[in-house]
DNA sequence: ATTTGACAGTTCATTTTTAGAACTGTAAGG
DNA sequence: CCTTACAGTTCTAAAAATGAACTGTCAAAT
């Protein structure tokens, strides 16, 4: 499969890995919510090669990740912010840091805490549902086919099942 | 940097990332949280090659994030279950697919709906403070190090400015 | 006035990963 | 026996990532 079928598949989290699914994308954006801007930074900061930092950035730019901002004329130089769509990333980042620390963490313990402006507490994120409040977990979720779905409704990505495939020579 | 460079990383989003952050595992993970358990079925599902399919649920069980469990002798044959671990990656998944549902959808809408078994209603997830219960923005959050931050704590992951980097040749 | 350095990339050769396809081996079912 | 299901492994070709150097603009330092 290559990304930009990813992209086109009928369930949203294959889109979305499609979009930010690999790991130098993923750490670019963790430093965005850190607050660096600019490609010194997030190569200098990740230790990326220059050419995929490029890469990356461009494609966060065309999917309405990242906007691309002047920040000086001569010589015209960028810097690279979220978008809403961007900052809506906000769950993923903070899903991802919480299950490192949980389940990642050796015996000094987390390597960054975080703290609730609102409430002043150190707290962990917990995804809750919409309508009652509850924690979710994975047994009291059930799923089903929306108006997007594609007619056979149990596979929602490739169905390689279609195909001949033989798997024994025929001669 | 290689992947199991990551894992070192004093950053449970790298650490996370090191696991669980290619765009295979992700899918194949999906799948998990979709029940399917069997070798022939993540791949006719997801259209993976057998060789790479074999790779990463190795590197699963090896993390912990999967079991392999025996379901029949003779031949010997194996099913892949989430572990309490893998299970726990859920709001992982769960924020993948929200992204994707807000952002990432046609015009047909949703792929898919999710239920939920508790108050019987169609949700979102929402991510919140677990001290206050206040949805989470990332404007509202302050970092900071914690026990487990290396030395300098607003570098978090590989600190590449340490080096004398010449950038253009010195002769 | 020339050199140096910051910044934001681009280019290119080498290495690593991934894709794609076939092959192995066990055992059941017709 | 022959075919099929299942769970891999092996091999080659193609794609992607790494590492290092190169380009170009401009400001500040020498």
């Amino acid at each position: 499969m290559k990304w930009d079928e990813l992209e086109e598949e009928p369930c949203s989290m294959a889109r979305t890995i499609g979009v930010i699914g690999d790991r130098w994308t993923l750490l670019i954006l963790r430093e965005c919510f850190l607050r660096t801007r600019r490609f010194e930074g997030f190569q200098s900061a990740l230790g990326i090669t220059r050419h995929l930092l490029a890469e990356r950035l461009k494609k966060l730019v065309r999917q309405g990740v990242l906007r691309r901002i002047p920040y000086q004329e001569s010589p015209k130089r960028h810097e690279y912010i979220l978008t809403q769509k961007g900052l809506d990333l906000y769950p993923i980042m903070m899903a991802l840091v919480h299950w490192g620390d949980t389940h990642m963490v050796d015996e000094r313990g987390r390597p960054l805490l975080h703290e609730h402006r609102k409430c002043g507490k150190t707290f962990d994120p917990v995804m809750v549902c919409s309508e009652c409040g509850e924690p979710l977990l994975a047994k009291e979720v059930h799923v089903h086919p929306g108006p997007g779905a594609r007619p056979a409704p149990e596979r929602v990505l490739l169905d390689k099942k279609a195909k001949p495939k033989p798997r024994r020579k025929a001669a």
